[in-house]
RNA sequence: GCCGGCUUAGCUCAGCUGGUAGAGCACCUGAUUUGUAAUCAGGGGGUCACAGGUUCGAGUCCUGUAGCCGGCACCA
């Protein structure tokens, strides 16, 4: 039998060799290195034997599929270490995921933290121990009895899913047993012992809310201590960026228990990031033709039944009030108000397209568990604006939105964002409207205008709003949860809905698309982000303090005013107001002033002393820590001016 | 919504097995007037999330509600 190894070199070993034999036969150093085996470019078990001439490789810690290898491994180990310790807990599924392992059980009791130092510990225990791995391969009947017979009913339900006649493959550690498609290392030994368990949540079996809830346990496992360290460092820097965290120490926004979960209150900090996202956005969508308007939050019913968001997202919307023996709702979104604008006129072919914006508070009743700081909101603010064009059109105005995020993202710097395709599943129309050709020819015009304007996109199955599919942006939180940012949809059913139509050249209505677009998603989401984006450290034009101004004694306290009141009088281009700048009168040591300006992430410190005074300067301090020295304020002044007019981040 | 955990001063947190509350920062006042990340001293501030219950007695135990946190489900 003949094996081809990587670079070429061919061997030659009886039939029935495994990998660690061949691994054996190069060198010792590999054969204690090796962790699985690939044939012909499939993971194989070391100690699987071989009966055919292949190609293969040995795959060692150093490979860039260990970590999931490690991770798939650890998570048997978990499921060892719960059965040894806690037995009748069933087993279900636990797969290898990014950066760790889960595995899902189902127990009656539930698992506490305390009990995952003990779980630990008996994982540690069972990698001493060294168990030898071993593969069967049993008929698929046999399999599901012999489940069954154990008690383990989720094991038996997931290999009754399995096509009849196939054969399933039972990974012995030592003697304990589990259904799973492989591969596993030689031994519990070669995982190692970087690992640690994390955290204990709910979960439905088969991700379904209809079925049972199991536990699972989450845990993350490498290489070595070092990268398992490295990782757990950087999940404590990432909560240093937490919004929810840097929210509440830069008082940018709060939430009251006594107003409702879900509906922020924003502070004047918050309020001054909000208004330039808003005036950016003004101006940006001037260029783009857009014009704005203005609508209510809040409707009668009928508007909502026409739109068909009452049978298809009543769910998601708060309960109607009774005024006058009328239900009203709070709207969850602007669209219908909108089209009833367009429709208040009758608009010519000429006309369009017709671009109209607003920034629409919206409400929405968000499942409470799912809230999340300014992340997930049930009262927010969307950058929201509908375009009503030809359908001869739609793919241009598709691309022009795209670009108006590239404008957006290139000037904020925001680069790890990936787009998302949202398409329907046309084998479930109850959750959409149901026109497949309709659909069609939207998703159709979309993927053109994604590929033509060279923008990459991922397609969901699934995931499309009722009435159209969507492109989405998306993007992770400092936690890394994913989040969407923005979101686009192509929308066929309004012109049917709304009869929204226009007058063609020869004279007839015509049907047409409406394009809903929100490239900054909502102020929420949006300055979220943002706040984890650059930790709190906003670039001039977004800080809501820019300059504060610190008097190091109260002799130079006229001139420090009049700092103050210069910079607070000089108006920027691109900015709503003058220059936002304040001063420090605290009867304390200037460098007790620098900490608290440097604490609140301002971005320039104007030390103003007697020689300053004198001098008719400033003395610049970075929030970097970097001093520029004194300078002239006239030159402060152009030099500030030019940053927060640029909307630039630049480096302190 | 579901599972689990948490909720003590504005913030961060102490408070042993039940004996009616503490610190640091912040805030206020006074002293100090200071050259690039915390000057000193004094003071005010808590119906211990809320509502019930057990107990001679509850921040500590039990139940319910709300909010928050971690997941799951949901997410135009």
């Amino acid at each position: 039998m003949t094996i081809t190894l990587p670079d070429g070199k061919a061997m030659t070993f009886t039939r029935g060799v495994t990998p660690g034999d061949v691994a054996a036969a190069i060198g010792p150093g590999l054969a204690k290195a090796a962790l699985i085996g690939e044939v012909d470019g499939k993971e194989w078990d070391l100690f699987r034997p071989l009966d055919h001439d292949a190609k293969l490789r040995i795959i060692t810690k150093k490979d860039p599929e260990a970590l999931e290898l490690i991770r798939h491994d650890a998570a048997h180990i978990l499921a060892m270490a719960v059965q040894e310790l806690f037995p009748g807990t069933q087993v279900t599924i636990g797969p290898a995921i990014e950066d760790g392992f889960y595995y899902d059980f189902a127990r009656n009791k539930p698992f506490t933290p305390e009990d995952l130092p003990v779980i630990e510990a008996k994982m540690h225990e069972i990698v001493k121990r060294d168990l030898p791995t071993r593969r069967e391969v049993w008929p698929r009947d046999k399999a599901i009895q012999h489940f069954r017979d154990m008690g383990e009913s989720y094991k038996a339900e997931l290999i009754e899913s399995i096509p009849e006649g196939e054969d399933v493959s039972i990974y012995w550690h030592g003697d304990w047993h589990d259904l799973c498609r492989g591969p596993h290392f030689r031994t519990t030994g070669q995982v190692g012992d970087a690992f640690k368990l994390t955290k204990i949540a709910g979960a439905y079996w088969r991700g379904d809310a209809n079925n049972a809830q199991l536990q699972r346990i989450y845990g993350t496992a490498w290489r070595d201590q070092k990268e398992l360290d490295a990782y757990l460092l950087k999940l404590e820097e990432q909560e240093k960026r937490d919004h929810r965290k840097i929210g509440r120490e830069m008082e940018l926004f709060t939430f009251s228990p006594d107003i409702g979960a879900g509906l922020p209150l924003w502070m004047p900090n918050g309020m001054v990031i909000r208004q330039e996202l808003e005036f950016l956005a003004l101006q940006e969508e001037r260029k783009d033709g857009y014009r704005r308007v203005a609508t209510p939050h809040i409707t009668k019913e009928n508007l909502f039944y026409r739109s068909r968001h009452l049978p298809y997202y009543k769910e998601d919307m708060y309960a109607p009030l009774d005024i006058d023996g009328e239900n009203y709702y709070l709207r969850p979104m602007n669209c219908p108000f909108h089209h009833t604008i367009y429709g208040a006129t009758r608009h010519s072919y000429r006309e369009l397209p017709l671009r109209i914006a607003e920034y629409g508070q919206d409400y929405r009743y968000e499942a409470s568990g799912g809230l999340s700081g300014l992340m997930r909101v049930r009262g927010f603010c969307m950058n929201d604006a509908h375009i009503y064009c030809r359908y001869d059109q739609a793919k241009d105005e598709f691309i022009r939105v795209m670009q108006l995020h590239a404008r957006y993202y290139d000037l904020m710097g925001i680069k790890e964002y990936y787009m998302r395709l949202s398409l329907p599943d046309l084998d479930k129309l109850d959750k959409y409207v149901d026109e497949p050709q309709k659909w069609l020819d939207a998703m159709g015009i979309i993927k053109q205008a994604m590929t033509e304007s060279g923008y990459p996109f991922v397609e969901a199955k699934g995931e499309a709003a009722f009435y159209g599919p969507k492109i989405d942006f998306m993007i992770k939180s400092a936690i890394g949860t994913e989040y969407t940012i923005s979101t686009n949809q192509l929308d066929f059913l309004a012109t049917e809905t709304f009869n929204l139509k226009y007058i063609g050249e020869d004279g007839a209505e015509h049907p047409l698309y409406v394009i809903h677009r929100a490239p900054l998603g909502t102020h929420e989401r949006f300055t979220a982000f943002l706040i984890e984006h650059y930790a709190g450290a906003f670039p001039v034009w977004l800080a809501p303090v820019q300059a504060r101004v610190i008097p190091i004694t109260e002799k130079v306290n006229d001139f420090a005013h009049k700092v103050m009141a210069d910079l607070n009088a000089l108006q920027v281009v691109n900015g709503t107001a003058g220059l936002r700048v304040d001063i420090d009168l605290a009867s304390e040591r200037m460098q007790k002033k620098i900490r608290d300006a440097q604490l609140q992430k301002i971005p320039y410190m104007l030390v103003v002393g007697e020689r300053e005074a004198a001098e008719g300067k400033v003395a610049v301090r970075l929030r970097s820590g970097k001093d520029l020295g004194a300078m002239p304020l006239e030159t402060f002044m152009a030099r500030i001016k030019k940053e927060a007019e640029s909307r630039q981040d630049v480096a302190d």
